[in-house]
DNA sequence: ATAAAGCTGTCATAGCATGACACTTGTCGT
DNA sequence: ACGACAAGTGTCATGCTATGACAGCTTTAT
């Protein structure tokens, strides 16, 4: 495989015309989709009629996408990539947590502004299909946990430790994704004070930074 | 196994013989399930099979377990009610992230005592199923992620804070659970160093309760 | 003992996911 | 431009998970 005719001019063109239409249906799928998803919800959408609202076969679905809900995780493999160049924009010198912070409240405003691809828009959407999807919420973290191993190494390297041998960036890896989480969580399910996903981040990171060494309230 | 034959005399046993025989079936089907699955793998037994192999229909599983999965995670379950009970036990003046701390620490060390039901030898096998099937592994992180919202629940009533208003119980209930998951992590992948899992479990908190301020190796 | 309630088995069905094979269409060498 | 080759697609077939409906049997309660 991998016939790498390497055609004409180079690397940012490959594009032939099979390629392009190929990119087509696979953005009409997701659209399709998505329109489903928000017209009738997750589950009750059909494989079949995601194909059928674009004219292909339910096979060919399956060509472009493991399962149904990879069409829904191909939004969050967008926001992590994101995430990651932010964290790689950060100045080499900056603690990891902080430079993971940085970067996250970054791209949460980046978001807010209506910058990148993927609008909070969309974000809620997507949130609120995992709620009444536990498929769909299983998948999700599975992918945010994948995406975490991902984050350890770049943590690993930028602490210049070896992860086999140092545990920190598991942990610090860790704790970043937990606080994205947390983040979500604390958006969506607002408390009647509607903070804005960056502020939020922010300050989830704040709380782990400091050590979450809360007192209980000592009951008499 | 130790099936708390209790009945008799009866605390809260509204038992009759066929809540008996309704028990001993699940049990069966769990016995069998873990059998097969260390047979052949997860993903490559069917709910057929482990009802067969207990003599009932597969439409009966579905009427035990709602999937497949739901089976390995009656595991996770118990592991958990143990930690409920461990951080109910612990000193109520006790900060909530130590008391969380001593808590884990006190479960794994006497799932290497081999005390509980849960021996670690379990354990490892699931994990190790986790690893080879994805669905499973999702699964299981959803069963992780409701876990926490109780654990959240606990921490606030510990704190004697709102979590509606206060976002502190959310953070600290997740990173809990992610410095366990972070030490089942290591301890499967064990760089060729076996500590035990309760260390880990201990030395993964400590690195959380002191903020994970890792300076970056500033890189000419 | 008899009626009510609960559990089970047997169909039946829907949806997800994958494999095999043939057909069409884009691509590349000459 | 033509033909060989590769890539994408449709169709057919299949397996497994999961759920619903109904009938029959066992347990429980009166």
């Amino acid at each position: 495989m991998t016939s790498m005719t390497a055609t004409a001019a180079g690397d940012p063109a490959p594009t032939g015309r099979r390629e392009r239409k190929k990119q087509r249906t696979r953005e009409a799928l997701i659209d399709a989709a998505y329109t489903l998803f928000a017209e009738k919800g997750f589950e009750a959408t059909t494989v079949e009629e995601i194909a059928d609202l674009v004219d292909v076969s339910s096979r060919t679905f399956f060509r472009y996408f493991s399962s149904k809900e990879d069409v829904v995780l191909t939004f969050q493999e967008e926001q992590f990539a994101a995430m990651k160049a932010a964290l790689a924009a950060r100045p080499p010198d900056e603690p990891v947590i902080t430079a993971m912070r940085n970067a996250g409240v970054a791209v949460m405003r980046a978001s807010e502004e209506g910058e990148y691809g993927f609008d909070l828009q969309k974000f809620v959407c997507v949130q609120q299909m995992m709620e009444s999807s536990p498929a769909l919420f299983g998948r999700s973290l599975e992918h945010g946990q994948k995406k975490q191993a991902e984050i350890t190494r770049i943590v690993a390297e930028r602490m210049g430790v070896d992860p086999a041998a140092d545990m920190r960036p598991h942990v610090a890896a860790g704790a970043a994704s937990c606080a994205f989480r947390a983040a979500y969580d604390l958006w969506i399910h607002g408390d009647g004070d509607p903070k804005r996903l960056s502020e939020l981040v922010d300050q989830v990171f704040a709380l782990i930074e400091d050590g979450l060494n809360y007192p209980s309230a000592a009951r008499p």
